[in-house]
DNA sequence: TGTACATCAGTGAACGCGCGTTCACTGATGTAC
DNA sequence: TGTACATCAGTGAACGCGCGTTCACTGATGTAC
């Protein structure tokens, strides 16, 4: 039976959270249009009321996902500042629960190797995702603009990199790759500073 | 009709060998067991000969992969010193070569994402294989034994996490993350320490 | 060394299954008067 | 405001397809005598 605009709306919304979830923890082509619609408790057939394809979900769930990301980090930097939310955001990134829960946390090392075959669409939304994020924990970096994009490039970079490879390996693995991480802790990616004379 | 012995390990070979280059450049579950057989010029139905299932030669391509890898910065280390092999072999890894071949290239940002949903099995063959490539890289790495081993876990996976959002980027964001990488170049991850005095 | 026979690598058809997508249908919603 | 009707979100059956795996078959290989 038809449904208000409303409900639709808040349907499309359940879809694309939904999706976004399942396909951070089960992939997306692990994950079919059934799945994502029985999660957002809908049945199958509905799916191309919302969607075209199976990839628009999937640059939708893309979308969505890194706007959740960006959005945590950013409403943290406001409460306090932007330097204290990204540290906190890394040290999360490299926490036990990050790894075990995929379904909620970044989508570089649950989905990256997977758009990495998709289509140029899928990339550009993954692109603009990653960019928006990487314009928010910037503000945690220090230097020039510049300075602060490649820093906070490079911050991410290396913890997508550890938790993609701790949830890919045997627990001890996991454990050596996320200690030999966390070691190199901090905001910013550029060797601090120190006031002269302190070196060594 | 039956082949010989020889015949037959000739034949795994290249049914593995393949399979480590088409995983990597379509991912495994994308790949299908005909695509593998076609690949080493035999049909689907002798594929049960050579191996149980279809994650058993995930397994073993996984781990002819990360040979293939820790051979080649092996041999090379044999020839010049093992700190020129790895910083070598890490300006490689970012280059658009790399990006652009996976077939051939590390299966860390290939394969990560995918062996992180997989079973028990293939996470202890991948932390196997990482483990054996970064004992290579260790001897390319300064410091006591501990810190040349994290400070080889800490550039993979810098670099890892480079080329995974290289390849799932839109070009010109790729660009940007090669670039911001590059930047922390070197064959160890820890800040040269320079001699005193000559700070900043 | 030669012969008879069991073995088994490789082939191609077939299997059951789940996938993405389409479709006829239902009935509440939205709209035109 | 009320009525008649077109729209369309959601349902569940059905589609063609490709998958992993199984199987009967072929004939060269390996082995026992």
């Amino acid at each position: 039976m038809r449904v208000s605009q409303e409900e639709k709306d808040r349907s499309h919304k359940r879809i694309v959270e939904g999706a976004a979830r399942l396909f951070r923890k089960r992939g997306i082509e692990t994950t079919s249009v059934g799945d994502a619609m029985t999660e957002a408790g809908l049945t199958h057939g509905g799916f191309y009321r919302h969607f075209k394809t199976k990839e628009a979900l999937a640059a939708a769930a893309i979308r969505s996902a890194f706007e959740d990301i960006d959005h945590a980090i950013g409403a943290e930097g406001e409460k306090r500042t932007p330097r204290a939310a990204v540290a906190d955001y890394f040290a999360h990134y490299l926490s036990d629960d990050h790894v075990r829960h995929p379904e909620l946390g970044c989508p570089v090392p649950a989905l990256g190797s997977e758009v990495a075959r998709g289509s140029d669409d899928l990339k550009r939304e993954f692109g603009a995702g990653f960019n928006r994020v990487i314009a928010t924990i910037a503000k945690g970096c220090q230097g020039s603009e510049r300075e602060r994009r490649e820093a906070a490039i490079r911050e991410i970079a290396l913890r997508a990199g550890a938790v993609m490879l701790a949830r890919a390996s045997d627990p001890e693995t996991a454990k050596a790759v996320l200690a030999a991480c966390r070691r190199k802790g901090g905001a910013s990616a550029r060797p601090r500073s120190r006031p002269s004379g302190q070196n060594l």
